[in-house]
DNA sequence: CATTTGACCGTCG
DNA sequence: TCGACGGCCAAAT
């Protein structure tokens, strides 16, 4: 690994590790909290290699709150059973009462 | 060094 | 209200 990622992606994984049990937040809200509004694509590409790491990439959805990254994961559903193992409802890959279990990191972390 | 891709988001039709 | 297109930034090939 080069350490000139750990600029970027280093501070993706700081802010999925900050997400509190059982909420999840958007790839955007991680990206206006870095300053990339515009690079949201950037924090799913992080999250790419975030792939053995401790960071809770299940907890990290798009802002629909669609599990568009469930196909990353190992099974089919694994993502969306850790997020049900949460407390989290998902129906479909979709997260139910997607804003009551929303967590912003620029309001949590300011 | 140039091109393609990517776990997205916002706007326009 | 829903579907399609472009844009943005960075890493990989």
């Amino acid at each position: 690994m080069k350490p000139e990622t750990l600029n970027f992606f280093e501070r993706v994984y700081e802010v999925a590790k900050k997400i509190p049990y059982g909420r999840v937040t958007s790839y955007g809200a991680i990206a206006v909290y870095l300053g990339a509004q515009r690079g949201a694509r950037m924090v799913g590409y992080a999250m790419n290699n975030a792939h053995g790491k401790d960071v809770p990439a299940h907890r990290v959805v798009n802002r629909k709150g669609l599990l568009t990254g469930k196909h990353h994961f190992e099974g089919t559903n694994l993502m969306q059973q850790l997020l049900e193992n949460e407390g989290v409802e998902v129906v479909e890959n979709q997260i139910q009462n997607f804003d009551d279990v929303f967590w912003s990191p620029s309001e949590a972390l300011h």
